[in-house]
DNA sequence: GCTTGACCTCAACAGAGGTTGAGGCCAGAG
DNA sequence: CTCTGGCCTCAACCTCTGTTGAGGTCAAGC
């Protein structure tokens, strides 16, 4: 079985797919879509710093929780380009990522309240403007096709 | 302006989507899918009940946290059919509804300490099984067309 | 009795997030 | 040297969640 040479901080894209548990499919994906990169070997194949499988894991996490992949990626480009993530840098990020996960945690838990004290006790007034969609805290997100750009060149 | 007439009870499609703030068409799309219902009235019009204000408002706040429709019809499926809910049966759906809403917050705040607690200290060892899709908690979630039909009749 | 605005249906399209398949390249094992 | 498994590209297709538009109905108001 010919499995592609690697050096030890080199992982194929089939390694990664093992790894992270992502489809290849999805990983070329997200390659086009600039939410990772590779290098390429001199036969055009790509090669992943093991650091990807740290930026796949926070993908696949952050869109577990409903976050897109747009919204994703900007939180990634604040990772440098050119040179392996530092400690600092990913803490940098998790500060960032911090107020996301808590606006969405607070939303969630507003939710769960509003169905149990208020639905549950009785009164039935899940309060519609404070659920639905607080934009202040969370802009706009959510799937759909709604938003088209405001002017599109003919 | 020939407004629609309505009793005290009923709402126009109209009426709801101002006062949910979900376009006409969403909610006729949310009515092909089964998650809202109308009736009709001589003149072929929707109306629907004032529940359907909660209905929509429990959609997208649901939405929001990125559960699917799919999911979220299963839920309101627990809801009787041909009978405005009574609060017993929106505290029944509570419930149910608090395990799926306590599991993704219980994955946010995962995420958001392993961001910071495991990533800012140093370590950088993001667990990666543990966070990208604990099928056991969560089951299968998550847009994309990944999973086909075993398989469709010809 | 016409106009107007709210509503109807149905089909086509849009954008996000991928998967599938055809056709081809490259390197190591036999 | 050939075979094979892993990789490549590119286009087509898929699901989900809706929006847009064409064409038509109905009822209130002037």
């Amino acid at each position: 079985m010919p499995r592609p040479r690697t050096t030890f901080h080199e992982l194929t894209v089939g390694q990664v797919a093992d790894r992270s548990g992502v489809a290849i499919s999805a990983l070329h994906f997200y390659e086009r879509q600039g939410l990772i990169r590779s290098t390429r070997t001199a036969s055009n194949q790509r090669r992943y710093s093991r650091d990807t499988l740290r930026r796949v894991a926070f993908i696949r996490a952050s869109q577990n929780v409903g976050i897109s992949l747009a919204v994703i990626r900007e939180a990634l480009d604040q990772l440098p380009s050119e040179r392996t993530p530092t400690r600092e840098d990913w803490a940098r990020l998790s500060m960032a990522w911090r107020t996301e996960l808590d606006a969405r945690i607070a939303q969630l838990q507003a939710l769960r309240n509003d169905l149990t004290d208020c639905i549950g006790c009785g009164c039935l007034s899940m309060r519609v403007c404070h659920l639905t969609n607080p934009r202040d805290v969370l802009g706009r997100e959510g799937p759909g096709a709604r938003r088209l750009p405001p002017a599109r060149p003919a």
